[in-house]
DNA sequence: GCACTAATACTCGGATAAATGCTGTCCGAGTTATCATGG
DNA sequence: CCATGATAACTCGGACAGCATTTATCCGAGTATTAGTGC
């Protein structure tokens, strides 16, 4: 039931591509690693599976970098987490050793987690993120 | 995001006495593990996890075992689930090296997770494991 | 039939081993812009 | 001023090492019931 830190510097990533969507420029993964705080060389491997997703663009050569190829406000947190751990079925109990009577259960389980992580939009983290003091109890 | 076997094993067990709960009498681990499918050394760590935790009372000596310390319509997949593997704030990066902007997405999500865990009570379970042919879609 | 003892069936919990997954680095290869150099 | 080549700045992706967690077992100790034994 745990977020790995692969999945939480994911998410730092597409924040950070989020907030320079509109210059329209890539971002270099070495930028994006200073800015976020994370490790530059595993960085490179998150943004390539993010690439993979179809949630980033990435420009080759000298001046290359990384782009969104979405919008902000298309972009779920649900679609960055299962880009990165695959879809969450896979990690509940669901498969075919697993027991049938909890099974319901897991679902639901699995349903209520996919909307509230649908509900989070990647602009309004960036968004918030101008704001810098505030607050969620 | 992921759900562990142990904590797959702990609902399994759960289960096993929610269905014995009426009878009054203890279950032995022995009895859990070869009707649920759980091997049995590994079990008795979780029972007495769950027992330490409140949700599970414990009779030794000959004729021991487990019973459920609540009723099953008080007992919540959210409580097990917690009993194993802890607080989920803990599972998320909520901690003090966690990006700051996104805690509130996190936030969130938890909240999410927490309260469709919270609406799921082991008796539903247990009733539904009497009626073996249900789907859920 | 009763007291006492031994055996048995359990829980309790720490230590530990094996397997798996997570985190992170290294290296080589490919691609494009930029810069330098010569004509 | 232009073409050409070299260099530098990037992405791409597999392989791999180190570490942590998960999963599972083992063993010894404690506790209550049951069975057996002698009187």
């Amino acid at each position: 039931m745990r977020i790995s830190a692969r999945c939480e510097y994911a998410c730092r990533a597409m924040l950070e591509l989020a907030l320079r969507f509109q210059s329209g420029d890539p971002v270099n993964s070495t930028l994006i690693a200073e800015r976020r705080g994370i490790p530059e060389k595993y960085l490179v491997h998150i943004l390539l599976q993010l690439k993979r997703s179809g949630l980033v663009q990435s420009v080759r050569g000298a001046q290359g970098g990384y782009l969104l190829a979405q919008a902000p406000n298309t972009v779920t947190l649900y679609d960055i987490v299962t880009a990165i751990d695959g879809p969450i079925e896979d990690q509940l109990p669901l498969g075919d050793d697993a027991s049938a009577e909890l099974r319901p259960a897991w679902n639901r389980v699995a349903q209520g987690l996919k909307s509230s992580m649908q509900k989070i939009l990647l602009n309004e983290i960036a968004e918030n993120a101008d704001k810098p003091d505030m607050y969620y109890i």
